[in-house]
DNA sequence: TGACAGGTATCAAGGTATTGATGATGATCG
DNA sequence: CGATCATCATCAATACCTTGATACCTGTCA
């Protein structure tokens, strides 16, 4: 093969990326969330009234995968969507007080994880690691779109 | 909330990663296979007869969703399983001629991908992130002990 | 010998994601 | 006015991941 695992920079990406999403995971899952439906919370929490489409692409996914998780989040009693009184076809989420308590238990948790992180580097260490990561998104952007 | 999305390490993380995984996504796809699947397929390559179990921890996932995808894999003929002579309760897996081929195609260009990540930046640049995001790893496993 | 731990496979249920296709609605422009 | 375009919602098919539970086989230890 081309290239050893072991020099593939994207391995050790997606490492931290899997520890990442793993500490995310234990820290949501008392408030019976799990990381998607936490993040779209999040979002809804500053954002009342959102369309579904738009909460997806805040949340990176598609409008599919996201109707999906409100679904669950509605029968759940957690969000409320309503048709929007002129966009007939827009239906306006929002959330609901045990939403909104659910998150709230949540994100304690997640923001320790998150300060557990940002602890773990100096700040100078923290934006150089911002950086490189910026970079590496833009050059990935670009490997992708280059590869077809 | 407690943190601004916009200091949240693990955002620019996830982003990074995200754009990963879109990319050898598209690396992937000409071949027929899915970034889980070229992994399994990459570490087989160089373990013959390996166990599904093992394989399941060599790719960081469950023995339940690499059993899903050997099935797949193996109705596809990119891969045979085979009872181990003494442990009859283990199936042998190895690549196929046809599976051999696909992991090749797919790798050129997954490879391609890497090579842009890399090429983005500067040896010294290199070995900065990947200690940084051992770091980060480190951290994140320290922190989901921590939380429970 | 017999109980037990450890590795392996597999079923089941719940949740997330993709692409593709369809239908309904509002806005813009000829 | 009517065609076209963009946006939104949703159904369907496929694939992946998780935890929990069950079951088999094997080697070990009492």
């Amino acid at each position: 093969m081309g290239m050893p695992a072991s020099d593939r920079l994207g391995v050790d990406l997606h490492l931290a990326d899997q520890e990442l999403m793993a500490a995310k995971r234990t820290a949501v899952e008392p408030a019976g969330l799990t990381v998607p439906q936490y993040a779209a919370l999040f979002v809804l929490a500053e954002n009342a009234g959102i369309s579904g489409a738009a909460l997806a692409r805040a949340c990176q996914v598609t409008p599919q995968a996201m109707a999906v998780l409100l679904k669950l989040l509605t029968e759940r009693g957690l969000v409320e969507r309503a048709p929007h009184r002129w966009h007939r076809n827009v239906l306006e989420t929002r959330l609901t007080d045990r939403g909104r308590a659910a998150l709230e238990l949540a994100d304690d948790r997640a923001a320790a994880v998150e300060q557990a992180l940002s602890d773990e580097f100096a700040p100078a260490e923290r934006e150089q690691l911002r950086r490189l990561l910026a970079r590496a998104t833009d050059a990935l952007r670009r490997a992708a779109d280059a590869l077809d």
